[in-house]
DNA sequence: CACCGTAATTTTGAATTCATAATTAAGTCA
DNA sequence: TGACTTAATTATGAATTCAAAATTACGGTG
């Protein structure tokens, strides 16, 4: 019998290499404020500078990268300013995922953000930040998924990318995150019982508490590094 | 005395670019499901295909333009589908947008959006679309700018393009166009008022009719054309 | 004439090249 | 030594080139 064929449309350089950047980006291996090295990239990736450089220009126009005539590339701060900007943004966007969710997940899919909020409270328990961290966008990303809304769903996560760059940003203090964990207990209460208005306005406050904790992260971080 | 200087940054061209296709792509000069003539245009903006690409990888990054491997660029069809996807979304964010804009907007602004209100009046007595639609985007615009969050502007921007493609879009039956009209009256009231959680919600369902609206012409066009 | 397969042509994706701007290095002079 | 020029080097932006894929044109066959 045939073989499973291989996907058909093969991405093109261009695409792959947006998410390799996205990727080098948010584990800051390319850290906030420094320079793209485009000639270092083109050699890892065994690529010309064309299509890395279409790849920039993309990444630039979501905010992940500043270009600068004739001055090359450069990987963007995420500065107070940008924090307080993109979560209430962030914030809307989840509510309107939350809400749709709640008029369109099945049952199978709530027992999956089930099992997922029970392992997060498992990592909670362990204190593991990073599986916590995972699991927790899993669960972000199942509810978004659930809204059946694409467009949505790319907006989000273009967003949540700018946040996500430099995971060092939350400010996982003891109480900060007995609060988030409480506020999903919250979440996954109101997505079972499909109150999308109430679930709206629960993620919009656990947006704001995380752009809070952010906020005062970053605050802690200038005052410690002499506001460079 | 020196003379005024030429602004110091001269946008690059690709930029530069950007932005001349999605006046083109907006105004049906290149038409929804067409292929992008990519010569055609390198020739007509005097450019080589190089920033032309990397052009067209940021509008298809934004949903105005189709990659298709090996077959080059294609301007997207406004569907159905991409209709009830997006004004909900935009939904949320102009929601966002009037209650920001109302903690943050000076009543020299307010004045600014009620004679841009009074000049919108004024060209719905006439009948006039062209300008009642020129107007009524002066005035989101004002309002989102009210609201102080440049990354809520340009997703905002960015999603409107989308749907302004094909101002025919909008189908402008007599009731409804009056519909829209008391929609705007009461956006100005909340507005004035500072009530940010009414002016929010005023938004959504405006979103929503413009969207019912926006449908209800797919559909015709789609009986129309044979379900092309 | 319609259908299929093959060759010529065009288009696409990506590497390379080239002119120009920016940066670094070297040299001059107080 | 240190500030200031100027030359060499490097990096950037954009045009050009080139290989591969897709499309079109052509010709044979039933």
């Amino acid at each position: 019998m045939m073989q499973e064929t291989q996907p058909i449309t093969r991405k093109s350089l261009h695409h792959e290499l947006v998410d390799r950047l996205q990727m080098l980006i948010i584990n800051g291996e390319l850290a906030p404020g420094s320079k793209v090295p485009e000639k270092l990239l083109c050699d890892r990736f065994g690529v010309s500078r064309t299509p890395l450089r279409e790849a920039l220009k993309v990444l630039a126009s979501d905010g992940l990268v500043r270009l600068e005539p004739n001055r090359g590339a450069w990987i963007t701060l995420v500065t107070q300013g940008e924090v307080e900007e993109v979560f209430p943004v962030l914030g809307a966007l989840e509510a309107l995922s939350g809400e749709l969710a709640c008029n369109h997940i099945t049952d199978a899919e709530i027992e999956e953000v089930r099992a997922l909020h029970d392992q997060m409270i498992i990592s909670y328990g362990n204190r593991d930040l990073d599986a916590y961290f995972s699991i927790n966008q899993r669960i972000h990303r199942a509810i978004l998924l659930a809204a059946r809304n694409r467009t949505l769903t790319t907006s989000c996560q273009a967003l949540s990318l700018r946040m996500q760059r430099a995971r060092y940003l939350a400010n996982m203090t003891e109480g900060r995150w007995y609060a988030a964990v409480q506020e999903h207990e919250r979440i996954l209460e109101f997505l079972v019982a499909r109150n999308g208005r109430k679930l709206a306005s629960t993620l919009i406050d656990h947006m704001d508490a995380k752009r809070a904790s952010v906020v005062t992260w970053l605050q802690t971080q200038e005052a410690t590094t002499g506001h460079r």
